[in-house]
RNA sequence: GGAUGGGUGGCCGAGUGGUCUAAGGCGGCAGUCUUGAAAACUGCUGAGUCCGCAAGGGCUCCGGGGGUUCGAAUCCCUCCCCAUCCGCCA
C-alpha cells in the first residue's frame, strides 16, 4: 500500500493516478478520516502519558489513602484512553480499507490509458514463423504427440486440469531446469517453495484469499490457501525482516505450483493450456535498494528475454498501460509470445510478466533495510518476474516449432534433458 | 496427532506484578594509548510513530491477538512458531 502521509500530502497526484489506472478509490474520504484520526491519536497518547505517570507514583505513595486516590485517578484516565482508542480503532479500520484500495503510483514512462494504450517496446530475436501449411494449435499437436491429456485432467479434477505425459513431462522438467540455470547464472538463489501459504501472507503480498472475485483456492477449515504464484511465498519469506543494505540486491528464484480459480474468466476461458487451474512456474523475485529497482526491473526483463530468445520463441515486449497494471505494480513489462494456433491466424499471448512494486508490497509486508552508520531503516523495493510458466511456454514452443507432419522440433537448449531433437506423433514413430 | 520445555534488542542471555529508563556479555561505532594495527581502557550504541525549525519530548513495541490490574516481559485465555520425546508416515 501507499504511505498514508504521502496520500494526504499528494492527494491530487494520487487521485489522478487512480483515474489513470481505472481504479475507483475515495481518496478524499481517506484524507478526511486520516486528518480526523491524528488529533485523536495525540489525545490518546496524552492520556496514556498521564496514566503512566499516575501508575508510577502509586509504587511510591506514602500511605494507603493516597494510594487508593491515585488508583481511582488512574482508572479514570485509562477509561478515557480506552474510549478514545475505540473511536480510533473504528477510524483505523475504515482508513485501512480505503488505503488498501489505492493502487501504487505509476512510473512516469508507463503509457497512460487502458489496455489498448500498452506500448510495444521491441521484438524478440526469433522471427514469427511462416508456415506453408495450416498450423495446428497446441491442443491438437500435443494430443497427437501423446504428451498432454486434457480429458484425463477433466476426469479427475474437472475442466482446467490436465495430465502431462511422456515427452510432455520431460519438456516440463527441461523448461524448469533451463530457466533455473539461467536464473542461477544471473545470481538468483534457487528455491522450491511451499505451494500453500497462510492467508495472512497472501494479504501481505496483495492477494485476497476469499470473496467472489478471488483467484485463490482456499483450504477449508484452515487459514491456508493454495498459492497463485511463488511471489506469495518468496515475499512472505522475508516479511517482517530488516535486511542489511550490503545484502541487497537479494535475488531469489522460486519453483512452485500455481493454482488459480480463474473465477470471472468465464467466456475468456481459452482452449487447452492457456488458462488452467494449475501449472508450474519458476519465478524470479528481487529485493533492492529504492534507487536500484528500475535497473533491477530491466535486469528481470532481460533474463526473461534471454530465456525465450534461447528457446526460439518469437515474442514482443509490452510496456503495460496504467489501466492494466495490478494494484502493487509501479511498472510492468510483459512478454507476449506469438502463438500461431491462437485465434484465426495466430495471436500474441502473455507468457511472462515482470513488475516493479517499489515499496508498495514492502510496506504491507514490513520488509526493511538498514544501512551501516545510518540511523533507522527504510523499506526495500520488491520486484517479481516470470522466468517460465510451463503451461504457456509449452503452447508457444509447440505451436511455433511445429512441422507439416505434426512433429515438433525441440528447442536446442532443452534437448539434453528431453533426449531428442524432434517429437513425432506415435503413428510415425519407428517401432522399437 | 500426543507430551514436555521454550520464544526477551543485530546476536547470546538475565529478568516471575511497580526506578524495566530490560542486567550482563558479544558484536558495532567513537575516543585514549600506539609509527600503524592488535590488546587494554573509556564512552556511545534498537525499531516504529507523533509533536517540534531545532534542541528535545511523548506514545507503542519482550512471538501474534485478547484479558486481569492504577500498573504486565512477568498473571490468565487463545493462536503461531521452535526444540525434545512418543505415535504415524513417503
Amino acid at each position: 500500500m501507499l504511505d498514508r502521509r504521502y496520500i494526504v500530502e499528494q492527494a491530487e497526484a494520487v487521485k489522478t493516478n487512480c483515474q489513470q489506472r481505472g481504479v475507483d478509490a475515495d481518496v478524499d474520504r481517506l484524507v478526511e478520516l486520516e486528518l480526523r484520526r491524528r488529533p485523536l491519536q495525540q489525545q490518546r497518547e496524552e492520556l496514556n502519558r498521564r496514566a503512566n505517570e499516575v501508575s508510577k507514583s502509586i509504587g511510591k505513595a506514602k500511605d494507603q489513602e493516597e494510594r487508593e486516590a491515585r488508583k481511582e485517578e488512574g482508572r479514570q484516565l485509562r477509561e478515557q484512553a480506552g474510549a478514545v482508542s475505540e473511536e480510533l480503532q473504528s477510524l483505523e479500520t475504515e482508513i485501512d480499507q480505503l488505503q488498501r484500495g489505492i493502487p501504487n503510483m505509476s512510473h512516469a514512462e508507463a503509457p497512460v490509458g487502458d489496455e489498448s494504450a500498452s506500448r510495444e517496446l521491441r521484438l524478440g530475436k526469433t522471427p514469427v514463423p511462416k508456415f506453408d501449411f495450416q498450423p495446428r494449435d497446441h491442443v491438437e499437436l500435443a494430443e497427437a504427440l501423446d504428451i498432454l491429456d486434457l480429458e484425463g485432467g477433466a476426469h479427475v479434477a474437472g475442466h482446467g486440469f490436465y495430465f502431462l505425459k511422456n515427452e510432455g513431462v520431460l519438456l516440463d522438467l527441461a523448461l524448469q531446469r533451463f530457466a533455473l540455470d539461467v536464473a542461477m547464472e544471473a545470481g538468483f538463489a534457487p528455491t522450491v517453495t511451499p505451494d500453500l501459504a497462510r492467508n495472512e501472507t497472501l494479504h501481505g503480498v496483495g492477494y485476497i484469499p476469499r470473496g467472489p472475485e478471488t483467484q485463490i483456492y482456499s483450504i477449508a477449515d484452515s487459514d491456508l490457501s493454495l498459492i497463485a504464484t511463488a511471489e506469495i511465498t518468496l515475499g512472505g519469506l522475508y516479511a517482517g525482516q530488516t535486511l542489511e543494505s550490503d545484502q541487497l540486491p537479494l535475488r531469489v528464484a522460486g519453483i512452485s505450483h500455481c493454482f488459480r480459480t480463474e473465477a470471472g474468466a468465464g467466456g475468456r476461458a481459452a482452449r487447452g493450456l492457456y488458462r488452467v487451474h494449475q501449472f508450474t512456474k519458476v519465478e524470479l523475485f528481487a529485493f533492492t535498494l529504492p534507487e536500484a529497482s528500475d535497473a533491477m526491473h530491466d535486469e528481470l526483463l532481460s533474463i526473461e528475454c534471454q530465456i525465450f530468445d534461447a528457446l526460439g520463441v518469437p515474442y514482443r515486449v509490452i510496456d503495460t498501460a496504467t489501466g492494466d497494471l495490478g494494484g502493487p505494480a509501479y511498472r510492468k513489462f510483459d512478454l507476449e509470445a506469438w502463438m500461431p494456433g491462437r485465434g484465426e491466424r495466430g495471436e500474441y499471448g502473455e507468457i511472462t510478466s515482470t513488475s516493479n512494486c517499489t515499496d508498495y508490497q514492502a510496506r504491507r509486508l514490513d520488509i526493511r533495510f538498514r544501512t551501516k552508520g545510518e540511523k533507522g531503516t527504510k523499506l526495500v523495493h520488491t520486484l517479481n518476474g516470470t522466468a517460465v510458466a510451463i503451461s504457456r511456454a509449452l503452447i508457444a514452443i509447440l505451436e511455433n516449432n511445429q512441422q507439416a507432419d505434426g512433429s515438433v522440433v525441440v528447442p536446442e537448449v532443452l534437448r539434453k534433458w528431453v533426449g531428442r531433437d524432434v517429437l513425432s506423433p506415435p503413428e510415425s514413430k519407428p517401432r522399437s
